[in-house]
DNA sequence: CTGTTAGCGCGTTCAA
DNA sequence: TTGAACGCGCTAACAG
């Protein structure tokens, strides 16, 4: 019998000599089996108790093949959306007992490739997947063995759930809002060129609609590319619209971050918002609602998804061989401040 | 022998078989052992990626005792500076080769307790902790007996390193900032009434430094007190301000979150920054940035004490026996517009 | 309701 | 330089 303050030292078998009792039964107890009689519920943990004991769970994990960890890999937390979401995730996975493994890409294609086979998804029972640079092209990267939930974008072709939103309808609710607000001039910034089917790409494409919708004429110049969509970013957007001397009266930030980025460039120029020029960002960020003045945007759902991922994935894990899944979150149109709503 | 494309099927007993050696030489292989033949490396090699074989990561940390996972544990994610040092620690964790397993515990008491304790810590190597409810008298809630880092404010008595900053020159230089501004009537938002050595405590002990070192009279009205530092408190200190009458000139934000909800509740009430109300916050995150007006604040170093929290923590595990040190870790301030500096 | 036993896949002796 | 055998701590069969 080892009663050593050492860790890990104490085992089952520790614990079942001293309550007189087989390792089954210790493990019946710790497993919250029903059918024990509570006699010996109670000696097995006094004995666990007196020990310390706390089970291995790698060991358990060996034996079960499950490590009750669930991989999530996103582009980086600094990012204030997926730092939100990486909380939601933390918060359902815990609330179903089991714990998150936190990747980051750094929106990097190769690092976005690397974590679907990298070693590490042998300690995880499954992942949520964020990708940034993934597109429909890579659909044979995403046909792995364990469970996955691919999250925004849908990529068509493999066995996998898909967590998305409607990236064409809210960009086209939120491009209306601003025209509801009576601007014509509407700018949009953090275009990815060559895009077809990532968020960039969609979220343009409800900008256009809206645009179409209202007899508004699209001028290629309020098409603002931005690589990756940081703060930065779309300052750098702002002093190129303004620079490029084109007119405009609002801006669509395709994210909040951008958004941001540009209510700071903005008042550097002394370009007043609402007033010289209305803006709504996408994602609703905390940020939003403190800044000045206060960012319009869409909410996403954030808690949702979050949600809904783990529990596509924990139902994967458990062995689920329902068809693979698509849940659209809903969204909503956040007016504030900034588009003078 | 197994050739299934199942998950995890792959064992080493199986590139043995196909390789036609041992495991002991496949094993050699994947371990990167010195002394193999380089016909005998590459034959095992070749055998791996026909079998697409992996590793079994659980059974490895059985038999090792140890897993390559190290666990944070912080209050949320949520608020930008937890989330842009977690960034910081994955960096800094996957350049040493290890994983990290974020747990939240919500700036709730009890929760950090139960994180020390958990089942979890079972599946980390090591922790390291940052904690904002335990204090002093939890030393004893801190003597684990497995590698432990704390980050934040020093807890004196046990057996583990600290990387910590100088909370109290820190706010003292924040201080200094806005009196050097011209500012007399410096109030500062987020105190913790009764707290002794939190990080509340020592910054407001630094304010007081820095007011009687210029005879500035210490008013007890200009500090508010604010619960969680979070950017809705920020606004409610504000809020309680400008109702109580008192005279301000300026704010010290005890971190950025604060500030920022400042920043909207003066906006709010047409209260310029910094004309009227200079501002400073603590923390400096990206935000601080890119707000109107941009906020001036301290930067604490986030990427050294990361990077330094990792390292002491990979120490420890690796079995380092060196006395438990306390990296402090250097501060800066950082001028913006909120100061009129 | 509880005990016995046989692996899960790996690293690590000890030999050869 | 490589091979054979054991056991890390646990759970799942199967008895009883």
């Amino acid at each position: 019998m080892s009663i050593s303050g050492a860790r890990g030292t104490v085992t089952m078998h520790d614990v079942a000599a001293r309550a007189g009792v087989s390792v089954k039964t210790v493990s019946n107890v710790v497993n919250d089996y029903p059918h024990i009689r509570p006699a010996t519920r109670e000696k097995v943990q006094r004995a666990i108790d007196d020990l310390g004991y706390k089970m291995n769970l790698s060991a358990r994990s060996l034996r079960q093949g499950r490590t009750g960890i669930i991989g999530l890999a996103l582009p980086e937390l600094s990012l204030p959306y997926f730092a939100e979401l990486a909380d939601s995730v933390i918060r359902a996975a815990e609330a179903r007992g089991v714990v998150v493994l936190i990747e980051q890409t750094g929106a990097d294609r190769q690092h976005e490739l690397d974590v679907l086979t990298s070693d590490r998804r042998q300690l995880t029972d499954g992942l949520i997947f964020s990708p940034l640079e993934l597109g429909p092209d890579d659909a044979d990267a995403l046909k792995v063995d364990y469970p996955l939930v691919v999250l925004g974008e849908r990529i068509f072709g493999g066995d996998w759930d898909h967590v998305t939103m409607n990236n064409v309808d809210a960009a086209r609710a939120a491009t209306q809002h601003l025209i509801d607000q009576g601007r014509r001039r509407i700018a949009v910034i953090g275009a990815h060129a060559g895009e077809t089917m990532g968020s960039a790409a969609l979220r343009v494409l409800g900008y256009q609609a809206a645009l179409a919708a209202n007899g508004i004429p699209l001028d290629p110049d309020l098409i603002v590319e931005g690589g990756l969509w940081h703060r930065a970013t779309g300052a750098e957007c702002v002093a190129h619209l303004v620079d490029s001397g084109v007119e405009f009266d609002a801006i669509f930030g395709l994210n909040d971050a951008l958004a941001l980025g540009a209510l700071h460039a903005l008042h550097a120029r002394d370009i007043t918002v609402p007033k010289d020029v209305a803006m709504i960002g996408f994602d609703d960020i905390e940020d939003a609602s403190y800044t000045s003045p206060t960012l319009s945007s869409i909410s996403p759902g954030r808690e949702e998804i979050a949600q809904e991922a783990v529990d596509l994935l924990l139902a994967r894990i458990a062995g689920g061989e329902d068809p693979y899944r698509r849940v659209i979150a809903d969204f909503t149109v956040m007016p504030r401040e900034s588009s003078g709503a």
